[in-house]
RNA sequence: CUCUGGCUAUUG
């Protein structure tokens, strides 16, 4: 049973809904913990509805479960049922707390957020780092500064978290500073300040740290050839892109987008080829958004017949349906090509609303 | 073994 409830979440994290379902079904006795990671595949796919008839099947319901809801109807904006589901829960847990404050900040509202950090009787890392989290992404540095000073226990990621807000808002002195008194430094929190100096134009100071990094993962990779490929650096993306053992889908999609804004399409359409050719497979979400990246490309550089040729295949080569970004994109292929006819032909007849 | 918070690519 146990070994089962580890392949339903397996299965339920690369994707695969239906197989999960199909090795739920044949254990014989589901335990709380097979009920739960059922309903967590359905939350984490955003179908509330499946989840909702989970939740209402479950022989017995622990506060794992209660919290999946709460997620669950606060995912898809329905605060007043998420906000029901947590009163009514039998026993809440830090996390059920935590879950709720989070709730409210995805939903813009800090204050209410706040007034249910201040009563919660006991709070852990996780408590603090959101709200700090939520001060910073408002621009309220100082304020999340103090929600971090005051934190009892930081973890690694409430560090790492402190160390990003001061990075994305352009005050690389503290983060640096911030990341050498970080206690335990994870291949997570390197990758941040690497990120921090990537995104602030410092690759020079980016290359040392990647340098000095005892562990790499693909994200620190990918951070660098992403870099290189927005300041104009080719060669070195390039030289890194090469280098690399293992390549995701985000590799691949940094180098391509590195050709195009440096005005290389013909390059950057090359390697989307050559994705196919070796073989390269990233889920339909990752590949959406390399697509989504080649039809801006094709739109940037005027280039209509690619952008078509493309736009075609992805339909028909790969039997995908097109996303409401890849019609933007096309739209904006006609559009600045000068083909505005087509453009609107497609806006009509796509089948979204269109904004 | 399951629920909440940290790093990279696209569009916005």
């Amino acid at each position: 049973i146990y070994l089962s409830n580890l392949l339903i979440e397996m299965y339920s994290k690369c994707g695969n809904l239906e197989v999960a379902r199909e090795v739920f079904h044949s254990i014989r006795e589901p335990n709380v913990f097979s009920w739960n990671i059922l309903l967590a595949a359905y939350v984490r796919h955003g179908r509330l509805d499946e989840a909702r008839r989970v939740f209402d099947k479950m022989p017995e319901r622990d506060s794992v479960s209660w919290n999946a809801m709460t997620s669950a109807y606060a995912q898809k904006g329905h605060m007043q049922a998420a906000r029901s589901i947590f009163e009514m829960m039998p026993r809440k847990s830090i996390v059920s707390w935590n879950a709720m404050i989070q709730a409210y900040i995805q939903r813009g509202d800090l204050e209410e957020a706040k007034v249910l950090f201040d009563k919660m009787t006991e709070r852990d890392a996780v408590s603090w780092t959101v709200m700090m989290q939520a001060y910073a992404q408002r621009g309220q540095l100082q304020e999340a500064r103090e929600f971090f000073d005051n934190m009892p226990k930081p973890d690694v990621i409430s560090w790492t978290a402190m160390v990003v807000a001061y990075a994305q808002a352009g005050h690389l002195r503290e983060a640096e500073e911030l990341f050498r008194k970080m206690p335990d430094r994870d291949v997570v929190a390197w990758n941040a300040m690497l990120a921090g100096f990537v995104t602030n134009g410092h690759m020079k100071q980016a290359r040392e740290v990647f340098e000095k990094m005892e562990k790499r993962s693909l994200v620190s990779w990918n951070t660098m050839i992403s870099g290189y490929g927005r300041s104009g650096d080719l060669e070195n993306a390039v030289l890194l892109f090469e280098e690399m053992v293992e390549r995701d889908g985000v590799t691949w999609t940094a180098m391509i987008q590195g050709y195009a804004l440096n005005g290389h399409l013909d390059q950057a359409l090359k390697l989307f080829q050559e994705m196919d050719l070796e073989g390269v497979v990233p889920d339909e979400a990752t590949f959406s958004i390399t697509f989504t990246s080649i039809l801006t490309a094709c739109s940037h550089a005027g280039e209509v017949p690619k952008g078509c040729k493309f736009f075609v295949e992805f339909q028909e080569d790969r039997c995908l349906q097109p996303t409401i970004d890849h019609y933007h994109g096309m739209i904006d292929v006609y559009g600045r090509g000068g083909k505005l006819q087509e453009a609107e032909d497609l806006v009509e007849s796509m089948p979204f609303p269109p904004e």
